[in-house]
DNA sequence: ATGATATAATTAACAGTGTTAAGTTAGATT
DNA sequence: AATCTAACTTAACACTGTTAATTATATCAT
């Protein structure tokens, strides 16, 4: 009975081929600028053949993101790995996460900016993998407080102030390219080091 | 010769007439899924119109965002005026931004994010109100520095980091409305205060 | 191997999109 | 009143996401 599981290992197979063509395209035109059929063509499918396996072009864009998501996780997890001083480690992922997106600019709009936006209220619900690298903050922001480099802060208001501030530099890099921007990592530093240098300062 | 100046102004208040209509639907519906003839539905005219006064679709784009921003400098340099000390004009300054983009987050989104996203490279140049606005927070930024609030620090990074923070918090706000945010004011005003802490204890 | 069956993929179609070119209407000028 | 010109509309093109009906294909039982 090796047949059935061939074909759907087949299936995966294309499902995966369809998933990496719409990654690429939404990357290089913009999610918007994409059509199906233009997704069709670069895999050399019909493009109904696309609905057989993801309901519509809004849940092609959540795998995309969801991969995304889990790229980036990775990403982070790692550097947990190499234990290291609690907020060195705090300012490294922050670093990472920036970096992350101006590496992947167009994933990181499409799981951030554009995916909220074109499905509201499922932002980041329990169980996602958005919902993790959210508790990895919580974590490493913990981690900072338990070995008191930071003063007693509330945990989940540092968390979400130092996303505010990664997230906005992130995006303001991306989406303006062309403004006079201090040295890009002079900037992307000083954003991390003063939030942290204000928590440390803060009640 | 007064028939050629009463046309002249009943072009300029169609003009208007349209770019309210698209400001309203775009808010509501978001910039995508406004067509040219719903624009042109709800003023009552044909589709094609629109195109004699403005040269298509991206364009009504610019201009309703640069009435938004107008709207914002108009609501900071009003701040300005009520002569405060410094720092604190800077607070209220940061404060008043991100309630702007709150109070109209489809605005927000439309001149912050979606415009530079449709017409790359032209997200910030000079003399433009985009311009005007980042100037302002310059000169609160150099104000504190003058008035010795603030070390020696650079403007122009400090300016920088204090948009970016800002920007951050807005956007996640207004994408993840349903994310499990610690109470909102506090967020915003954590943003902020640490931001600033930051800078003081800066080099 | 052949016919039946289930599944995969396709074609055709619908209602909608931004935009252009050609045509029409209405108001001002002579 | 006839002409001209600016304002507006109609018709059309090439595209979009998506559904329903249809065809091809590969697996199964005989």
């Amino acid at each position: 009975m090796g047949t059935k599981e061939r074909r759907a290992k087949e299936k995966k197979q294309l499902q995966q081929k369809i998933l990496l063509a719409a990654r690429e395209l939404f990357v290089s035109e913009g999610y918007e600028n994409v059509s199906m059929r233009k997704i069709a063509d670069k895999i050399e499918y019909s493009p109904t053949t696309i609905y057989l396996y993801f309901r519509d072009k809004a849940a092609l864009l959540d795998s995309v993101c969801k991969e995304t998501l889990l790229n980036l996780l990775n990403t982070l997890e790692q550097l947990k790995r190499e234990k290291r001083e609690p907020v060195e480690t705090l300012r490294k992922s922050g670093k990472a996460y920036v970096e992350f997106g101006l590496k992947y600019p167009q994933d990181y709009k499409l799981t951030f900016v554009v995916r909220p936006q074109f499905q509201k209220g499922l932002g980041l619900q329990e169980g996602s993998v958005g919902e993790k690298v959210f508790n990895y903050l919580r974590e490493m922001v913990s981690e900072c407080i338990l070995q008191k480099r930071f003063p007693q802060v509330n945990v989940e208001t540092t968390a979400q102030v130092m996303w505010a501030a990664v997230h906005g530099v992130t995006l303001l890099l991306i989406d303006f390219p062309d403004f006079p921007w201090v040295e890009k990592d002079e900037l992307i530093d000083t954003v991390i080091h003063r939030t942290i240098e204000g928590l440390k300062a803060s009640t």
